[in-house]
DNA sequence: CATATCACTATACTTTTGGATACCACTATA
DNA sequence: TATAGTGGTATCCAAAAGTATAGTGATATG
């Protein structure tokens, strides 16, 4: 191929995408792992709950887990944490108002997750339907 | 605590949920991890590529990601591999029209991203506004 | 006094994910 | 014949993510 007839060379990403890749990565990691989403969910339906309560409603999570995830999940200000000066003294985790946007999200998820095992694995029909 | 006033114990989130996290955990598959945006972006933009010319946009990708990445994409109907006659061989991968429906939960992402990198890190007016 | 509950933390381990480097067969070009 | 480009594999390694199990100190209950 001679120099003349330069056939579209594809260049990189950055030229056409710029910064593009950098919030959806920044949603992404609010949204990915094993036990963000179980929690915002878990938050999104209670409102409020304690520590114990999150280890039962979010069912096979270790307090490990729990605890690092709050965590992320409160330096995102999407949850807040409360310590009520009680006896024993108790925590209570609730959903912040801007925790409340993150449904949109993942109602679009759940969209295209649903239509994605149609396509894939031709699995319809099922209670997909609840929330 | 009496077993008469019994107050509101939170049960497990199956209860509510059903199956409701499945569909969900099938999208994030697709869009996590460190390659399968930027694969499926440059797919969307060019519609049609080599292996080493996605090796070049997709700056930074090893062959063995790259590889791996596109054979997850091809079972999941989001992209075609077709090996073409001519000398020497070439391989073209393109997005596939299904492919082209994960645009609206990238966009979601994006969105939601922006709005979050404004929330939680204050950093507003960047360069975000490509595609 | 024994046991249980609350909200965790500590330690060690396994699994998953991704990266670095080298290399393969084939073909075309200089 | 040497070099470069095609589309990948094969190995080994490091880091991140997640699991299993035990234990802490304070308080409350039977």
């Amino acid at each position: 191929m001679k120099n003349k007839e330069v056939k579209d060379i594809k260049i990189p990403m950055k030229e056409h995408f710029g910064n593009y890749m950098v919030p959806v990565r920044d949603a992404l990691e609010v949204f990915s792992g094993k036990w963000k989403i179980p929690i915002i969910s878990a938050l999104t339906f209670y409102e409020t709950c304690g520590f114990k309560e999150l280890e039962r409603i979010v069912e096979g999570i270790t307090p490990k887990m729990l605890s690092k995830e709050l965590k992320f999940l409160e330096e995102n200000l999407l949850i807040i944490r409360k310590v009520e000066d009680t006896r024993p003294i108790t925590v209570t985790y609730s959903i912040t108002e801007y925790g409340k946007t993150c449904k949109s999200v993942m109602s679009e998820l759940y969209r295209w997750g649903v239509e994605h095992r149609k396509k894939v694995f031709n699995i319809e029909g099922q209670t997909w339907d609840k929330c």
